[in-house]
DNA sequence: CAGCCGTATCGAACCGGTTCGAAACCAATA
DNA sequence: TATTGGTTTCGAACCGGTTCGATACGGCTG
């Protein structure tokens, strides 16, 4: 016999408990929100035939009652054109955040967004709703406004109408490496970004990156060689070989890819090019991703925990207080983690 | 003024339409549910009314009446000892089949994994749960059992009574590798086996494959040399160089650990060493995982995509009828990919 | 002692669905 | 003509909680 014992078949109701402590079925929810003073023996009754019935609160029942799901929605796709281990983080930060608020997460990975985002608010799965890699014109944002919870975006989009947006500013990260390599005094940099799919479906990631480095570039006189990476083996060490067969007069390379960055020691060294003598290397990942790909460039941090962390906590307030400010655009620091692959 | 268009602000109930289409709550909900006829204009008279309103069952409302959720559970964890894009194929997996079967994902990575079993379960968020990463003593299992809902399992536990299990066969692909081997007249065998973590938190499926690899060239007196892996960079370049440099002499290297061998090709072209015409190469990955890390070896595909499908179909199979059969033990045949990496 | 207040509890209504039994209606059958 | 049967609809009960008023009780204050 377990030591969790509840008698026959059904689950233990607040009746029974009820029944069991010999008061009503108000008394006993009150005593479990404590939001009605409760007598110090009559608590103790209720608390031993709760744990005598093994009784739960029904969540269904509740949510009923309450409009309270105490779930959160994540709504992501996989692309073929991102890197997994990357996206894997996000849901990881997502997940654990909301699990510290009290929340737990409804995943969905349905390739119709819209109609995800339709179906989970509209039957009040969720209490509200985070969106990953959101584009630049994401079709499910009419649809999340449309709805009756309030969303935390992770990515930018072009119209940020009363939704709360985080994202790490790419912008500020593609000054600050630029910047970096200025002052090394590099004339002649390579950027690596994002595959063209995901310019094309509106990552506005890559083109704030881009457009940031080059025009930062522009700045300082530096010439900058800007191209697409691939997305998948094998084309990703082909294309850097190509890129770097193409640029030879080239001091130092900036990637903005991650299935690129991950195959890049493999490149240099096969081409026995070493870091940073001949070549000066920075990019863009975590810390974790770093590790895990042993990757031992100068970068800019990421951040997915951070964003993700953030992007709950807002999403938290906001769904027990609708309207408690004016949705917000955050946009995380980037922060530069030397690694010496610059010289 | 958007498409759907519900008026005011609390969404549009089953009494709303069926006021609005004259008639009683429920018509409506034989309507919507087909469980009883109705005549062609009340139908009618409903549909439009749903529509006008935009109406959309409540979930909560609907699992406490019917006491389905629609919703299983999927319960794993992150550990530092694994590698993330490999867990990221079972999360996908699960997920796609579930939502085809019509049911959503509650996904939940906390580290107290009998607690949370029990917090989904007992409180009835779902109906069934899919347990990851299963070990040999997996303390979620008695969780599980004492529980309402039906569970199915991937990877395989000491104990699976009243439980419905499904793991590759790593026993055959462990044998299957081997005879590979040996057919090609290899004499001396390295084995990279999980890191030692997995193996002393009692994940079976390290384990069954080393026993039975070595088992099998014991039978063929094949001198195998097995080793652990390491879960981290840098010690996982690190540890394979050291394990290659100890055993010059073997001539195939088995490796049965996803982060070593995605930096495999990395470490032998670092060292120099050509496969097939210097050392044969054999593995167990999945095919995703092989194109996105370029793998060129000859492996016993994992298939995790069969796996998370057939443990989400017998579940919903078991929810819909807890005994329709006993519980079952489901090895999937592993299937060996040649790639050309043996010689 | 009347009046008031705070504490502890109860009963009833409600959240938004589903489902069972009964009723109303019309047509076909004995 | 009374009976039977099928189709369509309604009303009420129920799922398992929460929450709002009302009530009962004892102790203080004026």
């Amino acid at each position: 016999m377990s030591a969790v014992h509840n008698d026959e078949d059904g689950m233990a109701t607040i009746s029974d408990v009820a029944r069991e402590a010999g008061v009503s079925r108000s008394t006993v929810s009150y005593a479990l929100s404590g939001k009605r003073s409760i007598s110090r023996e009559t608590r103790d009754r209720i608390d031993e035939a709760i744990s005598r019935l093994g009784f739960t609160v029904n969540a269904g029942a509740r949510a009923l009652a309450t409009s309270e799901t105490m779930v959160i929605g994540l709504l992501l796709e996989f692309h073929d054109d991102e890197f997994p281990p990357a996206m894997l983080q996000y849901i990881l930060a997502v997940s654990t955040a909301a699990r510290e608020k009290g929340y737990d997460i409804l995943m969905v990975t349905d390739s119709d967004g819209p109609g995800a985002v339709k179906r989970i608010t509209s039957s009040n799965m969720v209490d509200g709703v985070v969106l990953l890699d959101v584009t630049h014109e994401d079709p499910r944002l009419d649809t999340l406004r449309a709805a009756h919870q309030p969303g935390a975006l992770v990515g930018l989009p072009r119209n940020t109408e009363h939704l709360d947006v985080f994202d790490l500013d790419f912008g500020e990260a593609a000054r600050m490496l630029v910047d970096h390599l200025y002052g090394l005094g590099h004339q002649q940099v390579i950027l690596v970004s994002p595959p063209r799919h995901v310019f094309d479906r509106g990552g506005a990631y890559a083109w704030r990156f881009r457009d940031a480095a080059v025009e930062r570039a522009a700045r300082y006189g530096i010439q900058i060689y800007p191209y697409y990476g691939e997305s998948q083996q094998p084309g990703i060490s082909r294309s850097l070989n190509a890129i770097l067969d193409a640029r030879p007069q080239a001091t130092a390379l900036i990637v903005h890819n991650d299935a690129s960055i991950a195959v890049l020691p493999a490149v240099l060294h096969e081409r026995g090019v070493q870091v940073p003598r001949d070549l000066s290397v920075v990019s863009l990942y975590s810390q974790d991703f770093g590790r895990s790909f042993l990757l031992p460039y100068t970068a800019v941090e990421t951040s997915p925990d951070k964003l993700g962390r953030e992007a709950v906590q807002h999403l938290v307030r906001r769904i027990s207080d609708p309207d408690y400010s004016p949705t917000v655009a955050k946009f995380i620091e980037p922060e530069l983690t030397i690694r010496g692959s610059t010289a």
